[in-house]
RNA sequence: GCCCCCAUCGUCUAGUGGCCCAGGACGCCGCCCUUUCAAGGCGGUAACGGGGAUUCGAACUCCCCUGGGGGCACCA
């Protein structure tokens, strides 16, 4: 049986990268029919916090990934990781290290000036017991470490990269609980895949160094078989180059829920970082498509740059894919919390239906329909606009043309579209287009938005007028 | 500094020795459509990092170089 898990550190939101491997972990279980938990690694009291725990779990939930087991949160296993720290130290696999992190952090600085490689230099290796004790009377901070081979070579087979190996002398001995007790990510790590059952290890590349290290513990942990690990390229700032960062816009899956990027494309783009589908079909894939094509061996092995531009097409495309009901759905949250006590469920679902061919984004669409919630006595054309009205040929002619229009036309879409009366004005079509982008600005404060004669029915009447004659009382 | 991983259009990628003077998608450019802006349709631009080797034949195999990324904690 299949088992693979996700297992990360609650110490921040979750962010593209690990929503990513997390996608990957849930793709393959549920391709093949394995079972997925989830597994919080908060071994790391200080930085871990309950609110991320949730946080994590809901941003899952959002993407559309659900799981079988957990979560499990290792700061409730101590006990365990612990026993399997005083084996280790019973069986010489592990000692206890009276240096301080001062000492440690001195000699590894010593040794990288000196050429030397930094890590530790195993000076509490073979204390003997009556060492032990002064060291520990003198009221020095106690760990322990793991003891790594001196020689040999250290390999496993990585089921997108082959064989990966590395010569045990370049790995220091390292600390597998802290000097407060707590246990370190390797150790807890390695007990818990050991005792789930986990057969694939899906992470990120920038883990793949220390898989020796818990593949060492494991074996003397007394494991006989080895998880299948396979080690996703990493995801990475188009521009820099460098791991994403904050520094770089947003990483966080909840700063793209609240940008009103929808979880399908998010689900979508971030499957396609690092990963394809085997032929050159249609890229717009829902989940079951997902899971239906992804296996490991189609990952890819070089880093993937996220781009921005990619993901906002294929939110339009996700946009442009759900009923206008799913998607006026998906709006009301937003505009609510945007319009307030003005928010109007028809003018909302009015609005989304015009808006639904041309979105990016859902906060897009609010903002494309927040003319239609402004007080005649609060709303400005902008700036800018104001200039493109002005620099319109003839505009005081066609704005008189126009409210006329509005004044007496049936209050019907068809009806609204004042053309005929610009045309009896003697524009043509050319002239007429051009006259466009200001009457766009005199209704809707900017030189482009929602289709206007939808726009100006939406917003009725008196309002269209109101605006209209100010914008004609405005011009110079 | 040492170790590990990686290397096809600007970006995501297809490609596992001949089907490739390299295919798709996003972006960009142009045209069409058009109620602004989009969306949509059509077309275009654009890549195998360099050098050796193997082979009748290399994007695909091997070596070197270069370049990029990651790791070397009492974080995970």
């Amino acid at each position: 049986m299949i088992r693979v898990r996700f297992s990360p550190a609650p110490t921040g939101s979750l962010h593209i990268g690990s929503a990513r491997t997390a996608l990957f972990n849930w793709l393959y279980a549920r391709h093949h029919g394995g079972v997925f938990l989830l597994r919080i690694e908060d071994t790391d009291v200080a930085r871990s916090r309950d609110e991320w725990v949730v946080g994590i779990q809901e941003t899952l939930r959002w993407l559309g990934i659900d799981w079988d087991e957990g979560p499990i949160l290792q700061s409730s296993r101590f006990p365990v990781y612990l026993a399997a720290a005083d084996r280790l130290l019973a069986q010489g696999d592990a000692y206890e290290c009276y240096c301080t992190e001062e000492e440690v952090r001195e000699r590894n600085d010593a040794a990288v000036a000196a050429g030397r490689a930094p890590g530790y230099d195993g000076r509490c290796r073979a204390l003997t017991p009556d060492e032990r004790v002064a060291l520990a009377a003198e009221g020095r901070p106690r760990t322990i470490r793991f003891r790594t081979p001196d020689h040999g070579v250290s390999s496993f087979t990585d089921l997108i990269r082959g064989e990966v190996r590395v010569d045990w002398s370049l790995i220091p001995d390292f600390v597998i609980v802290r000097s407060d007790g707590a246990p370190i990510f390797f150790l807890a790590n390695a007990v818990d895949d050991l005792e789930m059952g986990i057969t694939q290890v899906i992470r990120g590349e920038d883990l793949i160094d220390s898989t020796h290290r818990v593949l060492a513990l494991r074996a003397a942990l007394g494991a006989t078989d080895v998880p299948e690990y396979a080690h996703l390229p990493l995801i990475v700032d188009v521009e820099s180059r460098a791991k994403l960062s904050k520094r770089h816009g947003a990483v966080a899956l909840e700063d793209f829920r609240d940008d009103g990027y929808l979880p399908e494309a998010l689900m979508n783009y971030i499957a396609l970082l690092g990963w394809a589908p085997a032929d050159d079909g249609d890229e717009v894939l829902d989940a079951d498509a997902l899971v239906a094509a992804f296996d490991l061996d189609r990952v890819t092995h070089a880093a993937a740059g996220f781009d921005r531009a990619k993901l906002d097409w294929l939110n339009g495309e996700w946009i442009r894919r759900l009923t206008r009901e799913e998607l006026i759905a998906r709006v009301e949250p937003l505009a609510r919390a945007r319009f307030g006590d003005a928010y109007d469920a028809a003018v909302v679902d009015g609005a989304v239906g015009i808006a639904q061919e041309r979105a990016v984004t859902l906060e897009q669409i609010v903002d494309q329909m927040a003319f239609l919630f402004v007080d005649e006595a609060d709303f400005r054309i902008a700036p800018d606009s104001q200039a493109v009205v002005e620099r319109t040929d003839r505009i005081g002619e066609v704005l008189d043309a126009v409210i006329t229009h509005v004044e007496l036309c049936d209050w019907t879409v068809d009806a609204v579209d004042f053309r005929a009366a610009l045309t009896a004005l003697g524009l043509s079509k050319k002239e007429i287009r051009g006259a466009m982008p200001a009457l766009y600005a005199a209704v809707e404060g900017l030189p482009r938005g929602l289709p206007l004669f939808d726009s100006m029915h939406l917003l009725g009447r008196n309002r269209t007028l109101a605006r209209l004659r100010a914008a004609r009382n405005r011009l110079p």
